[in-house]
RNA sequence: GCCGAAGUGGCUCAGUUGGUAGAGCAACGCAUUCGUAAUGCGUGGGUCACGGGUUCGAGUCCCGUCUUCGGCUCCA
């Protein structure tokens, strides 16, 4: 007998042997009907394993992130099962489950390419499988026996990752005619499978080396109940009208143009208003921050940046130099900001107690993204970094991190932004040639960014080898409508521009030190960060940001002339309005739909005009009276005003 | 750059086996003055992304290029 510990802490006494499934129908047959794998100790299980010794159980249901998982992934497996057998020769190479479904990486024989018009084939095929509730089974096996197996299979892909494999740890899984390599847990049978969604194939390199074999990534989905397929079919139209291609295209903020070219945003007026509207409320705040404001040039001297060491890095891959009449000169679109401000702070010699010196700019830069990475205002190749680079002593590195994280947590604030992920990267652990900086430098910082976050309770994660070579980072990392996660804020350590423009500060002590660098935007350019409070929004801004603040409609052709009037009134206190004169053709629909673009909505007829007063309609709010023109005029610039000051601190 | 998909009036889309482009909304004009699902009638607007080919004839078939979308790789 051996004795199963439950999470209430209970413990009850099964033969050897049992396993997961027979424990929970010992709870209930109907709860036994509903899991679909358990944690067995510190490991998960299938149900139909069996347990050999004293262990704690946990399980877990569709309602689950474990239990997702497990379903998904034994998803992935019947995707493979269903190419097996419409695609004879086929190779596999990974299948995990992801955050929504799953994918499997596969090459169809003969340098054949997996379809969408092949997806409705590969459903049915699913489904036929499924049905047939084929039982999953695990096998434990030597290496040397399942190398042989899958090499007779001719999976090429699978024996690279069998033999970097610990023999003894080895598992496969066998559902009818398939077996994969695999560690598990999975379903105990693929009964449980009832609605299948072929997502999309899209081109993937074998272990994400894109000079490796490129392989078909076949994304899938699938759930227990047809109506939850349908439901989130739904639930991505639905994201999708809250695409910010969409959105910054129906509200008329930005645009693109292929005779401008692709990836470079054109930003129409109201777009115009809205970016300047951010950059003057962050440059309020860095003021506050001790900040100063500097302007750069566009282009550089190729020297500037054969000295940062961009050039040989970046060099080909960029905008290509611009030639002058002199045949020896050179210029490129500054890619980043970071060396024209470098050369600002050598125009004059820098005592200790100028440090930090902070500074900041709005500056464009150009880089010219592969074509397949443009992507909407995201990922473009012309954009405006909310930009500031801080020279200070190392002792100094930690508290502007705090002020930075202030300044960036003070901005997602105010723009409702709660769904971020913080995430610290540091160095390597074992490999730690490739990085510039001394040892004692790079323990400081990276030990000043934790002890940062620490500080002002930011919970971050933090990942190793994910710094660049001259510093430790933090990132912010938001979602966008679809679930893609995208960076935003960013606060970087640098030794190696000071280094190599030696930059220098004289101590107390009378010598010449080296400053270290810190990057910073948090924004991460005005171009992502408007994609994303777009998304995030879904359109609907705040009323200090909002193009338009209030639709005035008027409720008939009599009353046009008192709407521009009133409109006239509001724009004289800054306040942005349109008249809307499709007058009685406007139905509640329209209204309604209307209101959720504008804060505000004024209605206009009869009693109004000769009172000289309007009816409001207030986004979110409703009915919100009747007021002369001059006192909503007011409260609107009240409003905005107490938005501006509370988002400000 | 790579794999898959798409590009038709300002917007959303239709266009059947190739037979010289359609709708709704928007715009404009005339009539209508009716307070909450869109008044009626009329007008203008497209070298069907671009270039080449097949054909008596191409939005439709073939080849190439560009752009956009879903991913991969990349992201100073």
């Amino acid at each position: 007998m051996i004795k199963i510990t439950f999470p209430d802490q209970t413990v009850k006494e099964f033969e050897d042997g049992v396993t997961p499934l027979q424990v929970a129908e010992s709870i209930s047959p109907r709860f036994a009907q509903d899991v679909l794998v358990a944690k067995v100790g510190e490991e998960m299980y299938d149900l139909t394993r069996t347990i050999t010794a004293d262990s704690t159980i946990e399980f877990f249901k569709w309602d689950s992130p474990e239990g997702k998982h497990a379903f998904w992934h034994s998803s992935a497996h019947l995707l493979a099962e269903a190419l097996q057998e419409l695609y004879p020769g086929i190779q596999f190479g990974i299948g995990p489950a992801i955050e929504n479904g799953f994918y499997y990486d596969v090459v169809p024989a003969n340098g054949e390419n997996i379809k969408e018009s092949d997806f409705p084939k590969i459903e049915k095929k699913m489904i036929e499988l499924a049905r047939q509730k084929q039982e999953i089974v695990r096998k434990e096996v030597a290496k040397a026996q399942v190398l042989e197996e899958f090499k007779a299979k001719g999976q090429t892909f699978k024996c690279e990752l069998i033999s970097e494999l610990e023999d003894g740890k080895i598992s496969t899984y066998t559902q009818g005619n398939f077996t994969d390599l695999c560690r598990g847990p999975h379903l105990p049978n693929t009964g449980a499978i009832k609605a299948c969604k072929v997502l999309s194939v899209a081109g993937a390199f074998w272990r994400g080396n894109d000079k490796n074999p490129q392989m078909n990534r076949v994304y899938g989905i699938t759930f227990p109940k047809q109506s939850m397929l349908d439901e989130y079919l739904n639930l991505l139209e639905e994201a999708k009208k809250r695409d910010h291609r969409k959105l910054g295209k129906e509200m008329e903020l930005f645009a693109f143009s292929q005779n401008v070219g692709a990836g470079l945003p054109l930003w129409l007026p109201k777009g115009t208003a809205l970016r300047n509207r951010l950059q003057e409320y962050l440059t309020k705040i860095q003021k506050r921050y001790g900040y100063v404001q500097v302007i750069t040039p566009n282009i550089g001297n190729k020297n500037l940046y054969v000295t940062s060491g961009h050039w040989a890095k970046y060099g080909k891959d960029s905008f290509q130099p611009i030639s002058t009449p002199d045949p020896d000169e050179l210029y490129l679109l500054k890619p980043m900001n970071c060396p024209h401000h470098c050369e600002i702070y050598k125009t004059s010699p820098r005592s200790y107690r100028d440090l930090p010196i902070r500074m900041a700019e709005f500056g464009t830069v150009y880089r010219y993204e592969q074509t397949g990475e443009l992507h909407g205002l995201t990922r473009v190749r012309c954009f405006t970094q909310d930009d500031a680079h801080l020279f200070c002593r190392p002792d100094q590195v930690k508290d502007e991190f705090l002020k930075i994280i202030d300044i960036i947590m003070i901005i997602f604030k105010a723009l409702d932004f709660h769904q971020f992920e913080a995430q610290i990267s540091l160095r390597d652990k074992v490999n730690r040639e490739k990085y510039i900086g001394s040892e004692e430098n790079w323990q400081k910082a990276e030990q000043a960014i934790i002890e940062a976050c620490q500080e002002k309770g930011l919970p971050a994660k933090v990942e190793y080898g994910e710094a660049a070579f001259y510093g430790p980072k933090l990132d912010f990392m938001v979602k966008d409508a679809i679930g893609r996660r995208w960076q935003l804020g960013t606060i970087q350590v640098d030794y190696n521009l000071p280094e190599r423009f030696q930059l220098e500060y004289t101590g107390a002590d009378n010598q010449k030190h080296r400053p270290v660098m810190i990057h910073r935007a948090p924004f991460g350019s005005m171009e992502r960060f408007v994609a994303v409070l777009l998304e995030n929004t879904a359109g609907k801004l705040p009323l200090w940001l909002a193009p338009d603040q209030v639709a005035i409609m008027p409720i008939s052709e009599k009353f046009n002339d008192y709407a521009y009037e009133v409109r006239s009134t509001l724009e004289k206190m800054d306040i942005r309005a349109y008249v809307d004169d499709r007058n009685e053709k406007i139905g509640r629909k329209i209204r309604d739909n209307e209101m959720k673009k504008v804060p505000y909505m004024l209605i206009l007829g009869e009693k109004e005009q000769s009172e000289g007063k309007v009816s409001i309609r207030k986004q979110g709010a409703g009915d919100g009276g009747q007021m002369t023109v001059d006192e909503f005029a007011k409260s609107v610039v009240a409003e905005v005003q107490s938005q501006i000051e509370h988002s400000s601190y």
